[in-house]
DNA sequence: ATTGTGTGCGCG
DNA sequence: AAAGCGCGCACACAAT
């Protein structure tokens, strides 16, 4: 991100060619070979070190994930990076160029590694000077894809996707500060006493026997929904599932205790002793992000379940002794997105401010703020049924652009075509299946019960695309604030104060957690306000990069508190 | 014994 | 049992 000039940045491709081993290759302005520079283990850290620290290059890797882990284990941090095969994923068959980049299976996204590679995982199908040729010919056609799409938008998408991957691994090394016995605590507040050798915690076991004996079956499971379905229909609670909506809905003296009972067992089981002893290492938490892994251009995580912790547990995220936690979030990004996507200025003036949905009421398209929220999230699903379907026609009066959009994406989703974010990132291609379901249904004898699910299925569909244009684009929207943020952190300076942790992130502020509209950045308590500037100005920067001069407002909710608990 | 599928629920 | 998008994970149970 705010990158010099095009070809005046040094460029230098750090390929992987054994173990530890690796190439490096200067590239000149026209993306020819310069230099290269083999590296053995023993050199390559403080090599890469040396040149960071003296030109900043961007430097070509086949994935952070490969490169950056290993640099970080010893202490070296890159500024910039060109990440092949995120924007590989980004660039082909991408349908925001005439001429997409071919798709090859050797710059696809691996499997997270979840054990400990080998030789052969890592290096199994070049190595050596075949590699390091593989990775230039790769960056070379997407320099070529890039350079033809006029406007720098799918740049701007690669620099920030590829700024993402560096700062996954970093918050993945850094890791988010967790007090264990905080979570102890609310685990057993909310649980009860923890059993000492198999068994439920004291409140579960409770619940479980009140439960049991309403349903008159001392030996229930309750954990085993069909069990407990039938269970509940002898005493005539007639249930088609156990979900907690429907269960809600029924009068029977058991629902109480029930829905009690499965709330803590979702917490035992999700986010437990179990888990905490897991995942939850030297105070710090530490999932591993996967950037892009999401369809739309969300990130995706694997592992410890890193984008669904409860909020009953933020309390337990925690800034060490002498730092502080920096916690912002975006109010209803992706409607503020929608209304700035389509030049909306009726939905901009409703976004402005820190409450959209009051600025939709104050419209006078809906009464309520409730209405307004279910209106809005309806426009942008789909919705054509219940409270939401309802609402939905009136914003259409109201803010015609923007509702205009997303039907635009909901029909070129249901003709079988390919719609794109802000930036360019493109919806997949529907599935072989169904565009042969819809061509079965538009045959003059089709029986119409095909006709019916085709129709179904092409409505599905979208649903799924009209929703993309504007997820994709929040994605896109944070992606930048992460990585302006990151880049404003770099400007601060690192502190001498003795440290809890160890590692690269030590002694200067970081990055400490992500999820779609909201970061976690932990700080010395010193830079705290120059930290929450940073999160400020980057978000400024975001709103500015995607969308010039067009007036929508994108407000934080920010603070700075030692701990994540509301 | 492992692998796949359905259910339910946490997050945005 | 959600209506209305995108995920990951645990558990039970069926299939292999």
């Amino acid at each position: 991100m705010t990158a010099p000039a095009p070809g005046s940045e040094r460029r230098i491709a750090l390929i992987a060619v054994g173990p530890r081993e690796y190439t490096a290759v200067e590239l000149d302005g026209e993306d020819r070979e310069v230099e290269r520079t083999p590296l053995a283990a023993e050199q390559f850290a403080g090599w890469v070190s040396s040149v960071e620290a003296a030109d900043g290059p961007r430097w070509i890797i086949r994935s952070a994930g490969e490169v950056y882990a290993t640099l970080l284990r010893d202490g070296v941090r890159l500024g910039r990076s060109h990440d092949l095969v995120l924007c590989h994923a980004i660039l082909r068959d991408t349908a925001s160029v005439a001429s997409p980049l071919a798709p090859s299976a050797a710059w696809e996204r691996r499997e997270p590694m979840t054990a400990a590679p080998s030789l052969f995982d890592v290096f199994d199908d070049d190595s050596g000077d075949d590699a390091v040729d593989g990775a230039l010919e790769q960056y070379r056609a997407q320099r070529r894809v890039l350079s033809a799409s006029a406007d720098g938008r799918l740049t701007l998408l690669c620099a920030a996707e590829s700024a993402g991957g560096l700062i996954a691994e970093e918050m993945r090394i850094a890791g988010l500060p967790w007090d264990e016995g905080v979570h102890d605590a609310i685990l057993t507040a909310t649980l009860g006493t923890r059993p000492v050798a198999g068994g439920l915690p004291s409140h579960m076991v409770e619940l479980g026997d009140r439960v049991r004996a309403l349903l008159d079956d001392q030996t229930l499971h309750l954990d085993s929904q069909p069990k407990l379905l039938r269970a509940l229909h002898r005493v005539g609670v007639n249930a088609e599932s156990t979900s907690r909506w429907e269960l809600s809905e029924h009068d029977h003296p058991v629902i109480e205790p029930l829905l009690a009972y499965k709330k803590l067992s979702r917490l035992l089981s999700a986010n437990g002793w179990t888990w905490l002893s897991e995942w939850v290492r030297d105070g710090r938490f530490r999932p591993v992000y996967i950037p892009g892994g999401v369809v739309t251009g969300r990130w995706a995580s694997a592992g410890g379940g890193a984008l669904q912790l409860p909020r009953s547990l933020r309390p337990a995220v925690r800034a060490d002794p002498g730092w502080t936690l920096v916690v912002a979030d975006v109010a209803q990004l992706e409607p503020r997105m929608l209304a700035a996507m389509s030049s909306d200025e009726a939905m901009a003036r409703a976004a402005r401010g820190s409450d959209l949905y009051a600025g939709v009421v104050d419209s006078g398209a809906v009464a309520t703020r409730e209405e307004a929220k279910y209106a809005v999230l309806g426009a942008m699903y789909g919705a054509t049924t219940g409270d939401s379907g309802r609402l939905v026609p009136r914003l259409r009066q109201v803010y015609p652009r923007a509702m205009a959009l997303v039907d635009a994406a909901a029909r070129t989703g249901e003709d079988g075509g390919i719609v794109s974010t802000w930036l360019g990132r493109s919806s997949p291609r529907p599935s072989a299946e169904w565009m042969r379901l819809q061509s079965e249904a538009t045959d003059a004898d089709a029986d119409p019960a095909v006709v019916a699910l085709a129709r179904r299925r092409a409505r599905d569909w979208g649903r799924f695309t009209r929703n993309f244009v504007v997820q994709g684009t929040a994605a896109e929207w944070s992606l930048i604030w992460l990585a302006e943020i990151r880049h404003r952190l770099q400007q601060i300076p690192e502190v001498f104060t003795v440290a809890e942790a160890s590692g690269p992130f030590a002694r200067v502020p970081h990055l400490a957690f992500f999820l779609h509209d909201e970061v976690i950045l932990h700080v010395p308590q010193e830079h705290a306000e120059a930290a929450a500037a940073a999160v400020r100005d980057a978000a400024a920067v975001a709103t500015t990069r995607l969308f010039g001069s067009f007036p929508i407002d994108v407000p934080l909710d920010l603070r700075i508190a030692e701990s994540a608990a509301k």
